[in-house]
RNA sequence: CGCGGAGUGGAGCAGCUUGGUAGCUCGUCGGGCUCAUAACCCGAAGGUCGUUGGUUCAAAUCCAGCCUCCGCAACCA
């Protein structure tokens, strides 16, 4: 049977810093619903990778005394160094300075303009000379210059718009016939009230005050502005024509199940892009979520501010499975979450090394106590063990419904359910006692196993995830049955295997400790 | 009156669509257990569910006003 497709983006990050912790969180939540997929079953595509044109590139550059080229070279890298420190498993890392992306990219903006929905005319506006650049009035500072605090004086120049205006009810439409188009909610509603509804403005899509960018090929002076551009990413790696002679990859993949990006870019991707695909005769996207920002404590993450946080230098502190625990579980579906390494510690403390960590060392350490470490044949069931193995069957469709709904941190609760009611579960069943009695040498087999087998359809689960944890899980017990289909059934673990030695999957941190070390760095 | 969201025990959240014992995780306190990473299990304390008024036999849940916080307010990725 031929599998089903799952395309999942995230947003390109934008190459004129280092990503912090906040923009980490994207791939991070991406990753884990493209493992999940992958792990049910579906042949997944997940892209992610960065967006290199701009003003603002072209002006770090020259800050950096570099050519903008050598400089996104860097970021991009050092983006793609930390999207793989955080494990994560996309399938192309692609970047918009890319030779045929620029081709792709000049031939829909060719496109457009030949078909109409990309026009001459004048941009107006305020315009900053010593900076070169316009600003709306909300921009602004003071009435002046927000960047260098100078005046600023009306002006116009010549730039190709893109026509919004014609395809505004059009759009009004669909998002009103497609209600889990743009979520969460309010997003949605948001972005129609405050925006579709007043009626659309055409959009501004070239410019001329700066260089770095793909140029029009039928009108020099001009470079195709970010949106054309960055948005494109997301046809033009998997083999999009503008004459219909698709690649394989677009033909398979295309339209994305899920783009997920982060909230203060869901305007480009509710609006400018469902228009330009619309216009490109094109399927839209099933789904645009706009995800919460990550606060460092109280306050939004600023280089001003002086606190932002960096995930690789987190992962160094704390590990990756850590790390990625934190950002799966912490963060709400649809508000800001914050982050502190207070928070990190207890989370780490209580859910990791306690809850799981503790429950797999205990369990294993008692098998290799009563049983040598063998895992024998149950067959002394009783009454109480019904409770453990439904819930431990049941939770698989349970966390797809969730993961189905991207309510990740919700799945997770659900598979530590099962680490709870295990701990539980040994409580009830006291294995301790049972091992100093020769006579329930049955019972115990059977105790045992059902632990063993529970904490591996956890792990099972816990792949998408936690997928270092998981292994080691399968490492510690003996096992590589870590398949979706095994949990259809309660008798994974083979019998007459040995586990392994037990070893801590998380140490638990000294607070106070780790905070002075940390403080003192 | 620009649009939208939120205000629930010390912290973070769920419940509100389809009114009727206020639930979860963490923290605190007490107890139990000893297989385990001072971990695990049980129990307790702690909330007038922002505020005022209305509908109803009954409201965290529906309606109206008010207060506070947050996001968005278009070419800044």
């Amino acid at each position: 049977m031929e599998k089903e497709k799952y395309y999942i983006s995230t947003a390109i990050a934008y190459t004129s810093a280092k990503p912090h912790i906040g923009n980490t969180y994207e791939i991070v939540l991406a990753d884990a619903i493209a493992r999940y997929k992958r792990l049910t079953g579906y042949d997944v595509y997940f892209q992610t990778g960065t967006d290199e044109h701009g003003q603002k590139i072209e002006d770090k550059a020259r800050e950096a005394g570099m050519e903008p080229q050598e400089f996104v070279d860097n970021i991009s890298l050092e983006v793609r160094r930390i999207w793989d420190v955080m494990n994560t498993s996309y399938d192309r890392f692609v970047r918009t300075t890319n030779a045929s992306h620029q081709e792709i990219v000049t031939k829909i903006f060719r496109k457009l303009y030949e078909q109409g929905d990309i026009y001459k005319g004048r941009y107006e506006g305020l315009y900053c000379t010593p900076c070169e650049s316009f600003f709306t009035e909300q921009q602004l500072v003071d009435g002046k210059c927000p960047d260098c605090g100078r005046e600023v004086h009306p002006a116009s120049e010549e730039a190709y718009f893109l026509k919004l205006g014609k395809y505004s009810k059009w759009l009004e439409q669909y998002i009103e016939e497609h209600p889990h188009f743009i979520e969460p909610e309010s997003r949605k509603n948001e972005i129609l009230n405050n925006f579709i509804k007043p009626g659309l403005q055409d959009l501004c899509v070239s410019r001329t005050s700066f260089k770095w960018g793909v140029p029009v090929d039928f009108d020099k002076d001009h470079v195709i502005y970010v949106w054309i551009d960055a948005l494109s990413n997301y046809i033009t790696f998997l083999g999009y024509d503008v004459d219909g002679n698709h690649g394989e990859e677009f033909k398979k993949y295309w339209p994305a199940d899920v783009h997920l990006i982060g909230k203060d870019i869901l305007r480009f991707h509710t609006i400018y892009w469902p228009v330009m695909l619309h216009a490109l005769g094109l399927e839209l996207p099933k789904k645009i979520f706009g995800h919460p920002w990550i606060i460092a404590g109280e306050d939004k993450m600023s280089k001003s501010k002086g606190n932002i946080m960096y995930a690789d230098d987190l992962v160094e502190l704390f590990g990756v499975d850590a790390i990625r625990y934190y950002l799966l579980h912490e963060i709400p579906f649809a508000s800001d979450g914050s982050i502190t390494y207070e928070l990190i510690i207890e989370r780490i403390n209580s859910d990791l090394a306690n809850i799981l960590g503790n429950l797999v060392n205990r369990t294993i350490s008692m098998a290799k106590k009563y049983m040598d470490g063998e895992v024998l044949k149950p067959t002394q069931f009783e009454e109480i063990d019904k409770e453990l193995i439904s819930l431990v069957l049941e939770t698989p469709d349970k966390v797809t419904k969730l993961m189905d709904k991207l309510r990740v941190a919700d799945a997770i609760d659900e598979i530590f359910n099962i680490f709870r009611r295990c701990n539980k579960y040994i409580d009830e069943t006291t294995p301790w006692v049972l091992g100093k009695d020769p006579e329930q040498k049955d019972r115990l087999v059977t105790v045992l196993y059902n632990l063993l087998e529970s904490i591996r359809h956890g792990a099972v689960l816990l792949q998408a995830f936690l997928p270092e944890t998981a292994k080691e899980i399968f490492q510690q017990l003996n096992t590589e049955n870590s398949q979706f289909e095994s949990l259809k059934e309660f008798n994974g673990m083979d019998l007459g295997i040995h586990l392994n030695d037990p070893k801590p999957l998380f140490q638990r941190i000294d607070k106070s400790k780790k905070l002075e070390e940390i403080a003192a760095k």
